[in-house]
DNA sequence: TTCTTTTGCAAGTCAAAACTTGCAAAAGAA
DNA sequence: TTCTTTTGCAAGTTTTGACTTGCAAAAGAA
Protein backbone atom coordinates (compact mmCIF):
# COMPACT_ATOMS: atom_id res chain seq x y z
CA UNK A 1 0.00 0.00 0.00
CA UNK A 2 2.76 2.84 -0.89
CA UNK A 3 0.93 5.77 1.00
CA UNK A 4 1.84 8.91 -0.73
CA UNK A 5 4.34 10.41 1.81
CA UNK A 6 4.74 14.03 1.67
CA UNK A 7 8.48 15.21 3.03
CA UNK A 8 6.79 18.51 4.31
CA UNK A 9 5.43 16.38 7.04
CA UNK A 10 8.03 14.38 7.69
CA UNK A 11 10.04 17.47 8.42
CA UNK A 12 7.94 18.53 10.74
CA UNK A 13 7.96 16.13 12.77
CA UNK A 14 11.66 15.86 12.73
CA UNK A 15 12.05 19.56 13.44
CA UNK A 16 9.40 18.64 16.80
CA UNK A 17 11.60 15.86 17.64
CA UNK A 18 14.64 18.15 17.61
CA UNK A 19 13.61 20.51 19.17
CA UNK A 20 12.39 18.30 22.11
CA UNK A 21 15.38 16.20 22.25
CA UNK A 22 18.16 17.06 20.66
CA UNK A 23 19.89 15.66 17.71
CA UNK A 24 21.12 12.57 19.67
CA UNK A 25 17.82 12.23 21.82
CA UNK A 26 15.73 12.12 18.65
CA UNK A 27 15.20 8.70 17.83
CA UNK A 28 14.38 7.62 14.32
CA UNK A 29 11.59 5.45 15.16
CA UNK A 30 10.06 7.63 17.15
CA UNK A 31 10.37 10.23 14.14
CA UNK A 32 9.03 7.45 12.02
CA UNK A 33 5.88 6.72 14.17
CA UNK A 34 5.22 9.91 14.86
CA UNK A 35 5.14 10.65 10.89
CA UNK A 36 3.07 7.97 10.33
CA UNK A 37 5.44 6.23 8.20
CA UNK A 38 7.95 3.09 8.61
CA UNK A 39 11.28 3.80 10.07
CA UNK A 40 12.56 1.88 7.17
CA UNK A 41 10.92 4.39 4.06
CA UNK A 42 13.19 7.39 6.57
CA UNK A 43 16.02 5.20 5.38
CA UNK A 44 15.11 4.70 2.41
CA UNK A 45 14.21 8.41 1.08
CA UNK A 46 17.11 10.25 3.23
CA UNK A 47 19.75 7.78 3.48
CA UNK A 48 20.48 8.46 7.68
CA UNK A 49 19.04 10.11 10.41
CA UNK A 50 21.71 13.11 9.54
CA UNK A 51 20.37 13.77 5.86
CA UNK A 52 17.17 13.30 7.14
CA UNK A 53 17.80 16.22 10.13
CA UNK A 54 19.61 18.46 7.42
CA UNK A 55 16.78 18.38 4.95
CA UNK A 56 14.30 19.11 8.09
CA UNK A 57 16.21 22.24 9.18
CA UNK A 58 16.56 23.44 4.87
CA UNK A 59 12.88 23.25 4.96
CA UNK A 60 12.43 24.95 7.88
CA UNK A 61 14.96 27.86 6.95
CA UNK A 62 13.06 28.18 3.56
CA UNK A 63 10.87 31.49 4.59
CA UNK A 64 14.36 33.12 5.57
CA UNK A 65 14.66 34.37 1.75
CA UNK A 66 17.69 36.57 1.07
CA UNK A 67 14.66 38.77 -0.07
CA UNK A 68 13.90 39.34 3.55
CA UNK A 69 17.17 40.79 4.60
CA UNK A 70 16.74 43.43 2.13
CA UNK A 71 16.89 47.35 2.51
CA UNK A 72 14.37 49.32 2.65
CA UNK A 73 15.56 52.66 4.20
CA UNK A 74 13.16 51.90 7.12
CA UNK A 75 15.38 50.52 9.74
CA UNK A 76 12.35 50.02 12.19
CA UNK A 77 10.31 47.81 9.97
CA UNK A 78 13.07 46.14 8.03
CA UNK A 79 13.78 44.70 11.48
CA UNK A 80 10.58 43.92 12.14
CA UNK A 81 10.18 41.97 9.41
CA UNK A 82 12.85 39.83 10.07
CA UNK A 83 11.17 39.53 13.87
CA UNK A 84 8.38 38.67 13.24
CA UNK A 85 9.28 36.27 10.41
CA UNK A 86 12.12 34.74 13.16
CA UNK A 87 9.06 34.53 15.71
CA UNK A 88 6.21 33.03 13.99
CA UNK A 89 9.17 31.02 12.27
CA UNK A 90 9.70 29.05 15.29
CA UNK A 91 6.18 29.02 16.29
CA UNK A 92 6.65 26.52 19.25
CA UNK A 93 8.43 28.46 22.06
CA UNK A 94 12.00 26.98 21.20
CA UNK A 95 14.64 28.12 18.89
CA UNK A 96 15.97 26.10 15.90
CA UNK A 97 18.87 28.68 16.19
CA UNK A 98 20.57 28.19 19.59
CA UNK A 99 20.16 24.67 18.98
CA UNK A 100 21.53 25.06 15.51
CA UNK A 101 24.49 27.24 16.76
CA UNK A 102 25.52 25.46 19.86
CA UNK A 103 24.31 21.81 19.32
CA UNK A 104 24.39 21.19 15.78
CA UNK A 105 27.92 22.51 15.54
CA UNK A 106 29.17 19.40 17.27
CA UNK A 107 28.17 16.74 14.45
CA UNK A 108 30.47 16.58 12.02
CA UNK A 109 28.09 14.80 9.96
CA UNK A 110 26.01 17.99 10.37
CA UNK A 111 28.52 20.11 9.14
CA UNK A 112 26.69 20.94 5.44
CA UNK A 113 23.53 22.07 7.49
CA UNK A 114 25.31 24.90 9.57
CA UNK A 115 26.47 26.71 5.60
CA UNK A 116 22.50 28.00 5.69
CA UNK A 117 22.12 29.75 9.11
CA UNK A 118 25.49 31.32 8.90
CA UNK A 119 23.76 32.72 5.59
CA UNK A 120 21.39 34.55 7.30
CA UNK A 121 23.00 35.26 10.10
CA UNK A 122 25.55 37.29 7.40
CA UNK A 123 23.10 38.81 5.58
CA UNK A 124 21.47 40.06 8.71
CA UNK A 125 24.46 41.71 9.29
CA UNK A 126 25.00 43.06 6.28
CA UNK A 127 21.87 44.60 6.63
CA UNK A 128 22.91 45.93 9.76
CA UNK A 129 26.27 47.89 8.57
CA UNK A 130 24.40 49.65 5.89
CA UNK A 131 21.84 51.14 9.03
CA UNK A 132 24.95 51.65 10.68
CA UNK A 133 27.22 53.93 7.63
CA UNK A 134 23.75 55.87 7.48
CA UNK A 135 24.77 56.51 10.61
CA UNK A 136 21.26 55.06 12.22
CA UNK A 137 22.82 52.70 13.85
CA UNK A 138 25.92 52.93 16.32
CA UNK A 139 29.15 51.55 14.87
CA UNK A 140 30.11 48.46 16.49
CA UNK A 141 30.46 44.38 15.16
CA UNK A 142 27.39 44.10 12.57
CA UNK A 143 27.49 40.30 14.60
CA UNK A 144 27.28 41.88 18.12
CA UNK A 145 24.10 43.93 17.25
CA UNK A 146 22.87 41.24 15.83
CA UNK A 147 23.20 39.51 19.38
CA UNK A 148 21.60 42.32 21.16
CA UNK A 149 18.48 42.34 18.95
CA UNK A 150 18.23 38.55 19.12
CA UNK A 151 20.29 37.22 22.27
CA UNK A 152 16.95 38.62 24.53
CA UNK A 153 14.23 37.09 22.68
CA UNK A 154 16.37 33.80 22.27
CA UNK A 155 17.66 33.64 26.17
CA UNK A 156 13.45 34.58 26.94
CA UNK A 157 12.07 31.67 24.67
CA UNK A 158 15.40 29.17 26.38
CA UNK A 159 13.77 29.97 29.59
CA UNK A 160 10.53 30.17 29.19
CA UNK A 161 11.05 26.57 28.12
CA UNK A 162 13.59 25.33 30.77
CA UNK A 163 10.81 25.61 33.24
CA UNK A 164 7.36 26.00 32.25
CA UNK A 165 6.35 27.12 35.08
CA UNK A 166 8.07 30.01 36.15
CA UNK A 167 6.05 32.40 34.34
CA UNK A 168 8.05 34.32 32.21
CA UNK A 169 5.98 36.28 29.89
CA UNK A 170 7.07 36.32 26.17
CA UNK A 171 8.62 39.58 25.08
CA UNK A 172 6.83 42.25 23.02
CA UNK A 173 8.66 42.30 19.80
CA UNK A 174 7.51 46.12 18.93
CA UNK A 175 8.29 47.28 22.08
CA UNK A 176 11.62 45.30 22.11
CA UNK A 177 12.57 46.49 18.42
CA UNK A 178 11.39 50.37 19.08
CA UNK A 179 13.58 49.88 22.41
CA UNK A 180 16.44 47.91 20.60
CA UNK A 181 16.78 51.16 18.06
CA UNK A 182 16.75 54.04 20.63
CA UNK A 183 19.40 52.39 22.07
CA UNK A 184 21.32 51.93 19.40
CA UNK A 185 21.17 54.81 17.95
CA UNK A 186 23.85 57.09 17.75
CA UNK B 1 48.32 2.03 44.15
CA UNK B 2 45.30 4.44 45.75
CA UNK B 3 46.13 7.25 44.15
CA UNK B 4 44.92 10.18 45.90
CA UNK B 5 42.22 11.74 43.35
CA UNK B 6 40.92 15.24 43.67
CA UNK B 7 37.35 15.79 43.19
CA UNK B 8 37.96 19.15 41.55
CA UNK B 9 40.15 17.45 38.58
CA UNK B 10 37.32 15.40 37.61
CA UNK B 11 34.99 17.79 37.51
CA UNK B 12 36.94 20.25 35.46
CA UNK B 13 37.32 18.12 32.97
CA UNK B 14 33.87 16.66 33.07
CA UNK B 15 32.47 20.52 32.49
CA UNK B 16 35.30 20.46 29.57
CA UNK B 17 33.76 17.30 27.72
CA UNK B 18 30.30 18.92 28.78
CA UNK B 19 30.96 22.24 26.26
CA UNK B 20 32.80 20.35 23.85
CA UNK B 21 30.67 17.24 22.97
CA UNK B 22 26.91 17.86 25.10
CA UNK B 23 25.76 15.53 27.76
CA UNK B 24 24.91 12.96 25.19
CA UNK B 25 28.10 13.35 23.96
CA UNK B 26 30.20 13.31 26.55
CA UNK B 27 31.64 9.81 27.36
CA UNK B 28 32.74 8.38 30.51
CA UNK B 29 35.41 6.77 28.91
CA UNK B 30 37.10 10.02 27.69
CA UNK B 31 36.25 12.14 30.59
CA UNK B 32 37.90 8.98 32.95
CA UNK B 33 41.11 9.21 30.12
CA UNK B 34 41.31 12.67 30.22
CA UNK B 35 41.31 12.98 34.10
CA UNK B 36 43.95 10.49 34.79
CA UNK B 37 41.67 7.85 36.63
CA UNK B 38 40.06 4.94 35.91
CA UNK B 39 36.16 4.63 34.73
CA UNK B 40 35.31 2.31 37.05
CA UNK B 41 36.91 5.00 39.77
CA UNK B 42 34.39 7.50 38.35
CA UNK B 43 31.40 5.21 39.14
CA UNK B 44 32.34 4.17 42.14
CA UNK B 45 32.90 7.35 43.42
CA UNK B 46 30.07 9.07 41.44
CA UNK B 47 27.52 6.06 41.06
CA UNK B 48 26.07 7.22 37.34
CA UNK B 49 27.26 9.90 34.71
CA UNK B 50 24.43 11.95 35.69
CA UNK B 51 25.17 12.24 39.24
CA UNK B 52 29.15 12.86 37.70
CA UNK B 53 27.92 15.60 35.52
CA UNK B 54 25.38 17.17 38.40
CA UNK B 55 28.47 17.31 40.98
CA UNK B 56 30.48 18.76 38.10
CA UNK B 57 27.93 21.67 37.75
CA UNK B 58 27.62 22.48 41.05
CA UNK B 59 31.28 22.64 41.49
CA UNK B 60 31.76 25.00 38.47
CA UNK B 61 28.79 27.31 39.76
CA UNK B 62 30.38 27.16 43.33
CA UNK B 63 31.41 30.54 42.72
CA UNK B 64 28.43 32.18 42.37
CA UNK B 65 26.73 32.66 45.74
CA UNK B 66 23.61 34.78 47.14
CA UNK B 67 26.50 37.31 48.17
CA UNK B 68 27.35 37.96 44.69
CA UNK B 69 23.71 39.29 44.11
CA UNK B 70 24.12 41.91 47.32
CA UNK B 71 22.74 44.73 46.34
CA UNK B 72 25.14 47.79 47.12
CA UNK B 73 23.15 50.51 45.66
CA UNK B 74 25.38 51.08 43.17
CA UNK B 75 23.86 49.65 39.69
CA UNK B 76 27.00 50.30 37.51
CA UNK B 77 28.80 48.54 40.40
CA UNK B 78 26.41 45.59 40.98
CA UNK B 79 26.14 44.52 37.32
CA UNK B 80 29.77 44.51 36.44
CA UNK B 81 30.39 42.09 39.60
CA UNK B 82 28.20 39.42 38.56
CA UNK B 83 29.27 39.74 34.58
CA UNK B 84 32.50 39.69 35.14
CA UNK B 85 32.25 36.79 37.34
CA UNK B 86 29.91 35.36 34.95
CA UNK B 87 32.08 35.74 32.69
CA UNK B 88 35.51 34.70 34.44
CA UNK B 89 33.68 31.68 35.30
CA UNK B 90 33.21 30.28 31.91
CA UNK B 91 36.47 31.73 31.13
CA UNK B 92 36.41 29.38 28.01
CA UNK B 93 34.75 30.70 25.10
CA UNK B 94 31.65 28.20 25.46
CA UNK B 95 28.96 28.84 27.90
CA UNK B 96 27.40 26.59 30.58
CA UNK B 97 24.09 28.76 30.91
CA UNK B 98 22.86 28.06 27.39
CA UNK B 99 23.94 24.54 27.86
CA UNK B 100 22.15 24.02 31.13
CA UNK B 101 19.06 26.20 30.08
CA UNK B 102 18.88 24.05 26.41
CA UNK B 103 20.34 21.03 26.74
CA UNK B 104 20.19 19.67 30.35
CA UNK B 105 16.47 20.29 30.55
CA UNK B 106 15.60 17.65 28.36
CA UNK B 107 17.70 14.68 30.75
CA UNK B 108 15.18 13.74 33.41
CA UNK B 109 18.18 12.21 35.21
CA UNK B 110 19.49 15.88 35.71
CA UNK B 111 16.25 17.42 36.79
CA UNK B 112 17.62 18.23 39.92
CA UNK B 113 20.72 20.12 38.85
CA UNK B 114 18.57 22.72 37.54
CA UNK B 115 17.62 23.89 40.75
CA UNK B 116 20.90 25.96 41.42
CA UNK B 117 21.05 27.19 38.00
CA UNK B 118 17.72 28.71 38.60
CA UNK B 119 17.80 29.89 41.83
CA UNK B 120 20.95 31.96 40.34
CA UNK B 121 18.71 33.67 38.10
CA UNK B 122 16.18 33.91 40.28
CA UNK B 123 18.50 36.20 42.63
CA UNK B 124 19.69 38.05 39.86
CA UNK B 125 16.22 39.01 38.79
CA UNK B 126 15.58 40.06 42.45
CA UNK B 127 18.64 42.42 42.16
CA UNK B 128 16.87 43.72 39.13
CA UNK B 129 13.51 44.41 40.72
CA UNK B 130 15.20 46.78 43.40
CA UNK B 131 16.84 48.59 41.40
CA UNK B 132 13.67 49.10 38.92
CA UNK B 133 11.70 49.93 42.23
CA UNK B 134 14.22 52.54 42.63
CA UNK B 135 14.06 53.74 39.76
CA UNK B 136 17.18 53.71 38.38
CA UNK B 137 16.00 50.99 35.76
CA UNK B 138 12.74 50.95 33.66
CA UNK B 139 10.42 48.75 34.99
CA UNK B 140 9.92 45.36 32.94
CA UNK B 141 10.19 41.37 34.20
CA UNK B 142 13.49 41.34 35.67
CA UNK B 143 14.07 38.52 33.84
CA UNK B 144 13.66 40.37 30.41
CA UNK B 145 15.90 42.44 32.11
CA UNK B 146 18.20 39.81 32.33
CA UNK B 147 17.87 38.36 29.44
CA UNK B 148 19.11 41.81 28.03
CA UNK B 149 21.54 42.04 29.62
CA UNK B 150 23.05 38.43 29.71
CA UNK B 151 21.42 37.51 25.98
CA UNK B 152 23.70 39.58 23.78
CA UNK B 153 26.81 38.11 25.51
CA UNK B 154 25.38 34.37 25.24
CA UNK B 155 25.20 35.00 21.71
CA UNK B 156 28.02 36.84 21.16
CA UNK B 157 30.29 33.41 22.62
CA UNK B 158 27.76 30.74 21.04
CA UNK B 159 28.31 32.23 17.73
CA UNK B 160 32.28 32.68 18.60
CA UNK B 161 32.46 28.81 19.24
CA UNK B 162 29.86 27.77 16.70
CA UNK B 163 32.32 28.93 13.66
CA UNK B 164 35.88 30.04 15.20
CA UNK B 165 37.07 30.58 11.43
CA UNK B 166 34.86 33.71 11.44
CA UNK B 167 36.31 36.05 13.34
CA UNK B 168 33.35 37.89 16.38
CA UNK B 169 35.49 40.25 18.57
CA UNK B 170 34.20 39.32 22.16
CA UNK B 171 32.48 41.71 23.54
CA UNK B 172 33.80 44.77 26.00
CA UNK B 173 31.91 44.02 29.06
CA UNK B 174 32.34 47.85 30.63
CA UNK B 175 30.96 49.33 27.14
CA UNK B 176 28.35 46.84 26.99
CA UNK B 177 27.37 47.19 30.71
CA UNK B 178 26.91 50.88 30.07
CA UNK B 179 25.51 50.89 27.33
CA UNK B 180 22.96 48.41 28.95
CA UNK B 181 21.86 50.84 31.82
CA UNK B 182 21.93 53.83 29.70
CA UNK B 183 19.32 51.93 27.59
CA UNK B 184 17.38 50.79 30.46
CA UNK B 185 17.27 53.96 32.88
CA UNK B 186 13.81 55.43 32.64
C1' DT C 1 52.69 -5.91 60.86
C1' DT C 2 47.87 -6.33 59.79
C1' DC C 3 43.56 -4.49 58.44
C1' DT C 4 40.84 -1.36 55.82
C1' DT C 5 40.11 1.60 52.05
C1' DT C 6 40.82 3.12 47.53
C1' DT C 7 42.33 2.43 43.05
C1' DG C 8 43.47 0.07 38.53
C1' DC C 9 42.89 -3.54 35.23
C1' DA C 10 40.68 -6.94 32.53
C1' DA C 11 36.90 -8.63 31.16
C1' DG C 12 32.70 -8.55 31.07
C1' DT C 13 27.01 -7.54 30.71
C1' DC C 14 23.25 -5.13 28.80
C1' DA C 15 20.38 -2.06 26.30
C1' DA C 16 19.54 1.13 22.97
C1' DA C 17 19.47 2.86 18.64
C1' DA C 18 21.26 3.45 13.90
C1' DC C 19 20.95 1.04 9.92
C1' DT C 20 19.97 -3.32 6.70
C1' DT C 21 17.60 -7.03 4.17
C1' DG C 22 13.99 -9.94 2.12
C1' DC C 23 9.44 -10.41 1.05
C1' DA C 24 4.81 -9.20 0.25
C1' DA C 25 1.28 -5.84 -0.84
C1' DA C 26 -0.60 -1.87 -2.97
C1' DA C 27 -0.93 2.06 -6.17
C1' DG C 28 -0.08 4.05 -10.57
C1' DA C 29 1.68 3.86 -15.36
C1' DA C 30 1.80 1.67 -19.82
C1' DT D 1 -3.38 -6.84 -17.41
C1' DT D 2 1.45 -6.36 -16.46
C1' DC D 3 5.34 -3.91 -14.91
C1' DT D 4 7.52 -0.66 -11.97
C1' DT D 5 7.83 1.95 -7.87
C1' DT D 6 7.02 2.74 -3.19
C1' DT D 7 5.81 1.29 1.16
C1' DG D 8 5.27 -1.75 5.41
C1' DC D 9 6.61 -5.53 8.26
C1' DA D 10 9.52 -8.67 10.53
C1' DA D 11 13.59 -9.81 11.71
C1' DG D 12 17.83 -9.01 11.61
C1' DT D 13 23.15 -6.91 12.29
C1' DT D 14 26.36 -3.89 14.48
C1' DT D 15 28.17 -0.57 17.31
C1' DT D 16 28.55 2.08 21.12
C1' DG D 17 28.52 3.41 25.53
C1' DA D 18 26.71 3.12 30.34
C1' DC D 19 27.50 0.31 34.04
C1' DT D 20 29.34 -4.11 36.73
C1' DT D 21 32.37 -7.57 38.83
C1' DG D 22 36.46 -9.97 40.61
C1' DC D 23 41.03 -9.69 41.73
C1' DA D 24 45.33 -7.71 42.83
C1' DA D 25 48.14 -3.88 44.40
C1' DA D 26 49.15 0.09 47.07
C1' DA D 27 48.64 3.57 50.73
C1' DG D 28 47.36 4.81 55.33
C1' DA D 29 45.64 3.66 60.00
C1' DA D 30 45.92 0.96 64.10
Amino acid sequence: MPKVIHDEDIFEVTINALLAHGFAGAKTKEIAEAAGVSEVTLYRKYGSKAQLVAAAINYQLRPFEENNFRYTGDLAADLKRIIELYDRSTGRDIDLFPQIFSEMVRYPELKGTLAGPFSLISNFGKLITRYQSEGKLREQHPLHTVGALLGPLIINKMLRNADPDIPIPPIDLEAHIDQFIDGHKR
